[in-house]
DNA sequence: CGCGCGTCGTTAAACGCTTAACTATCAGGA
DNA sequence: TCCTGATAGTTAAGCGTTTAACGACGCGCG
C-alpha cells in the first residue's frame, strides 16, 4: 500500500506538505495542492490509520461494550436495536465501531477487554452497563477513557429509560382494567437495575391502589421466551385466581402467551398478559402484545451523541428517556366471576 | 498511560528486553523476567495497540462488513445470528471486531469503507457479500486484504448455504402434501443471489413434478413482514385458488400468516404457508412456521474460521452448508375441493 | 533601501512498539 | 590456553503519520 512518503516523492514535495494539503492546514499554494492531489489519485493513497492513531493519539474508533452476562449477547432484540442506534450516529460522523463483549465476573471484566481499554485503540466507549455485580466502566474511568453508560450508573455519564415510570404505567393500566389478582414474572433480583426499577414502579402503582404488592404472586424467569412459558405455567397452577400477568420483558410475555395457547387459556378473555420493551415481534404476536416501549434505538443514539460531546470536550447532561404504554390486544378487563 | 519505556526504566533494563519478556522471545534470565513483570504489574502497563499495529503490521482486529442495501442492516434477524457466530470465533482467539456497514452503490462501496479497508486497521474481512450490484470484497482483493465472503462469490473464498437444495426441499415438501396451486412470495430478482438460488430450487422441484413453474403466481415483496402481508393479500385476491404460499424468507411468511389471520383464513386448514430461514420467532408464530433452517450461526463461524486460516497462510476450502427442512404446523394437505 | 511580515515549504522529532544486528560474558572442548 | 557457541542483554532503525520549529522568498511600507 502506498505511503505518504511515496506520494511526496511522486509529487516532488516533502511529506509534511502532503500532510498539510490532506489535512487542509494553511499555507500551501494551489499549484502544490494540485500536484499532491494528482499523486494521491494516481497511487490510490489512503492514510494508514494505525500510524495516524499513534501520532495523534486518536483513532476514530469507538468501542461498544455489551457485557456477556445472563444471556448470549445478541439474542436480546434490544441489544440489536441499541446497536443500530449507535451505528447510525457513528457512521454519520465517520467513526468506526469496535464491538466488545467482555465476560463480566464479580472481580471485574476480563483481561481481553482491559487490554482493549488500555490500548489506545478506542477513543471512547458506549457500554451497556446496568448490572450491580460489576461495572465495565469502572476501569474506563480509572484510565480516563471517555465513556457513556446505558443503564443506571449515577457516577458516570449515563442514559437510561424511565423504568419506574414504565412499570408504574403498566400496573396502572392493568389495575385500571379492573384486575386485582395479578401475577408478576420477573428475573432474579440484583441481575439488572432496570428491572428492579420496573418492579418498584409496579409497586408504587399497586400500593397507590391499595394493594399489598408483596402479596402478589411473583416468580423469577431467565429473560428467555421458554422461561416465560414455564413461569406462566407454574404461576397459574399455583394461583388459579390470577387474571393478569405482568412480565418484565417481552420475550417472557411472549412465552406466557405461548403457554396460554397450549393450555387452552384464552387471551385476553380469560387471562391478560402484558410485557415490557416493545420488541418487534410483540406487534405480531397473537394476540398483539400490550407492552411498554422503551426506545432502545434512541438509547443507543443518545449515548453515542453524549460520547461525541465528551470527545468534543463539552460536558454532556445525562438523560432519562420517557417510556410509552403501547396498548394492543393482549389485555382486557377480567371476566367477573364467582 | 504507562509506556514500554517507563516499564524498562523502572525495571532497569532496555525496552528491547521488556518487549522480549512480554512476547516470550528467547534469551532472558528468570531474574530479569521477574523484574520486568514486577514493573509491569506496578505500573499497570498494557501495550499500546496502535503502536504495535504500526510496528508489526498486524492489528488483531477483523472487520465485519454488512453492506447496507435493501434494509437497515440490523433489522434482519439473520444478520444478528451471523454476527453472533463471528463474534464467538473472534473473541475465542482474542481478536477484536470492527463493524462496518458501507453503503453499496452501483459504482462500488462508499469512501468510508474504502478508507477502512486501506488503512491497515483490519487484518482481514468477513463480509456479507451476496448481491449482484457490486461486491464489497472486490476492493479488498485489489488490495490483498484477506477476506471471506458470506454469499455467492465464486472468485473469492466463500461460504454460503445450499439455497438450491433448500428451495427444492421446500417445494418438494409442499408438493408432497398435495398442493398444486402454489403462490410464491419472493423479492425483486437480482437483489440477492441466495434468493435466486432458492427460486431455482423451487423450480427444479416443481418441474420434476410436472408443474410449469413459470405459470405459478409470483409476487415480489421487500423482505419485511409488512410487505409479506401485503403480498399475501394481493396474491390471494388475484388467485383465489391458491392453497399454499411459499415465502422466500421468514419475515414475509410471518406477514402472510398475519394477513391470513386478519382475513379469517385458517392456516394450515385453508392455506398452507412456508417460510425460509428459521428465524427465532418462526418457532413461536401461530401456527408455528414450517421453514428451512439455513444455519446462520454456522455461516458466521465458518467464515471466520476460514479467515483465520487465511491469516495463518493456509488455503481454506470454500464451504457450502446443507439446509434442513423444519416441519412445524403451518402447512398441511389441501382440502379436497370442488 | 532595508526591515518586517505573511506565505510556502522543508527538516526532523515524536508517537510506542518490534526486531535485526550487535556486544559482552561465560562455559566447555580441543 | 584459545576458540567456539550458547546465552543475556543493548542499540538503534523502522513502521507511517503529524507537527513544531525553522528557513527562504517576495512584497509593501517607512
Amino acid at each position: 500500500m502506498p505511503t505518504l512518503n511515496e506520494v511526496a516523492q511522486k509529487a516532488g514535495v516533502s511529506t509534511a506538505t502532503v500532510s498539510k494539503v490532506l489535512s487542509n492546514t494553511p499555507y500551501f499554494s494551489e499549484a502544490t495542492r494540485q500536484k499532491v492531489m494528482q499523486a494521491v489519485e494516481e497511487l490510490g493513497y489512503r492514510p494508514n490509520l494505525a500510524a495516524r492513531a499513534l501520532s495523534k493519539g486518536k483513532t476514530h474508533v469507538i468501542g461498544v461494550v455489551f457485557p456477556y452476562i445472563y444471556d448470549r449477547v445478541f439474542t436480546d432484540p434490544l441489544v440489536q436495536r441499541i446497536l443500530e442506534g449507535v451505528e447510525g450516529e457513528c457512521s454519520q460522523r465517520g467513526y468506526n465501531l469496535l464491538l466488545s463483549t467482555p465476560q463480566l465476573a464479580a472481580q471485574g471484566p476480563d483481561e481481553n477487554y482491559l487490554r482493549l481499554l488500555h490500548s489506545g485503540y478506542v477513543d471512547g466507549l458506549v457500554a451497556l452497563d446496568n448490572v450491580p455485580v460489576a461495572s465495565v466502566l469502572e476501569p474506563a474511568r480509572a484510565r480516563n477513557v471517555p465513556a457513556v453508560a446505558i443503564g443506571y450508573q449515577p457516577h458516570a455519564y449515563y442514559v437510561h429509560s424511565d423504568d419506574h415510570q414504565g412499570g408504574q404505567g403498566l400496573m396502572e393500566y392493568i389495575l385500571g382494567l379492573g384486575h386485582r389478582h395479578i401475577g408478576v414474572i420477573t428475573v432474579r433480583d440484583g441481575l439488572n437495575y432496570s428491572i428492579r426499577q420496573r418492579i418498584a414502579g409496579l409497586q408504587t402503582a399497586a400500593e397507590a391502589a391499595g394493594l399489598n404488592f408483596a402479596e402478589l404472586p411473583q416468580i423469577e424467569g431467565r429473560f428467555s421466551l421458554a422461561s416465560g412459558a414455564e413461569c406462566a405455567r407454574t404461576l397459574l397452577e399455583q394461583h388459579p385466581q390470577i387474571t393478569a400477568l405482568a412480565c418484565m420483558n417481552d420475550r417472557m410475555a411472549l412465552g406466557a402467551l405461548h403457554y396460554a395457547r397450549e393450555a387452552g387459556i384464552a387471551v385476553p378473555a380469560a387471562l391478560s398478559v402484558v410485557g415490557y420493551d416493545d420488541i418487534s415481534s410483540a406487534q405480531h404476536a397473537v394476540p398483539p402484545l400490550t407492552t411498554i416501549n422503551q426506545q432502545a434505538l434512541q438509547l443507543g443514539r443518545m449515548a453515542t451523541r453524549m460520547l461525541f460531546e465528551l470527545l468534543d470536550q463539552t460536558e454532556p447532561a445525562s438523560v432519562v428517556l420517557p417510556t410509552e404504554l403501547i396498548i394492543r390486544a393482549s389485555a382486557a378487563p377480567p371476566v367477573v366471576q364467582k
